[in-house]
DNA sequence: GTCTCTTATGCAACTAGTTGCATAAGGCGG
DNA sequence: CCGCCTTATGCAACTAGTTGCATAAGAGAC
């Protein structure tokens, strides 16, 4: 349960309102916390209804006009708390190393263009977070909180980069097996 | 949505109970994506149900009996066109690397025992990944069908490998930095 | 022979996340 | 001044996954 901890992330480092908050969780937070607008509109009620967090002054709330969010002191205590507590990693779901498992039993036919794309995806989005790191964190700016964003961003990188490679090494194992309907059919064997 | 294919794919890999597949879950299938036993349970019904699957004659299907599942063709089939379908891979969802972005903002305290715990986690892990590999794949074993399961296992192997390494690179930069409430604090700054 | 432990199956309620749609304000074109 | 586009907020319904508990059969303890 850690989407109400990235929002009170996100908000302390920048008040924002709940569209905003969505442009960023589209780009820097959202690369390994993802959420759609009408997760973070129902959270951010959530967490002003307990005090975490409250509206600006200054704009009114009426409906259509930009409402943005501070987080107050019990906010920040109750962040402080969840990033230091002891917590067990969820296990990984990945849907492309199931399908390879499932195309040894019911065959490889049309997966190898899948692993194809998805390699140009990962390529894709190292290049984004390369241009990344190039454009925040220059030479010098190497202050505690920077090393940080730089070793969580480091860990983005090198995830793609380990992807991309994994997928190469797939397909190249790919390429000296049969891309058929698989070891033991055409398709629907037992028809 | 992949629950089912990797419940059909474990039932073609060996038709299963319930329990058995929770089992199985548990150990390889669940390396990738797990399960609890409800959720087998559950799909299980759905699957035959939409006729994908069917309970093996033999045994009686009394409460507390042993109920084993086989695939029927039309499960075969959805699985085959689910293997081969296009799909987009589903963003990362990575708490830790939530908990250091937001110890940029509350400071580290305690965090660096919890990064000290996963990577041994994620140590374990991988020497029980190395011993399947060691008992599953021996040099002479690779047919297509191994070739496939085995390049699976490798992603596990080289994935525990990144984190370990990258947790021991996280702890270095840790080493480096002031362990306290953060770069702005002791713990709740303004209140 | 009944008590308790293990195996096996399952329901119900809850939490988290996704999808589709609705609403309202403001700007802008004609 | 009316229709249309973009910005911004939000509800409702749905799908997926988790947690807690209930039930029943068989095995062995005593």
């Amino acid at each position: 349960m850690s989407l109400p901890h990235a929002i009170l992330t996100a908000l302390l480092e920048k008040p924002s309102s709940g569209l905003e908050l969505t442009r960023r969780f589209d780009r820097s937070i959202g690369y390994f916390w993802s959420a759609t607008h009408q997760q973070i509109y129902r959270e951010l009620g959530k967490l002003e209804a307990e005090g975490l967090i409250r509206v600006l002054p200054s704009e009114q709330p009426a409906r259509g006009q930009k409402k943005a969010y501070e987080v107050l002191p019990a906010g920040r205590a109750e962040l402080a708390r969840w990033t230091s507590a002891s917590q067990d990693p969820k296990p990984h779901r990945d849907a492309m190393l199931l399908r390879l498992r499932a195309a040894a039993v019911v065959g490889t036919a049309g997966l190898a263009a899948d692993l194809r794309r998805h390699r140009e995806m990962h390529e894709r989005q190292l290049a984004e977070y390369r241009e990344i790191e190039r454009r925040d964190f220059p030479p010098g700016k190497d202050g505690p909180e920077d090393r940080l964003r730089h070793l969580v961003l480091r860990a983005g990188i090198d995830l793609e980069t380990f992807w991309t490679q994994w997928l190469d090494h797939a397909l190249a194992e790919f390429a000296r097996l049969p891309d058929t309907g698989g070891p033991e059919s055409p398709a629907v064997r037992k028809a």
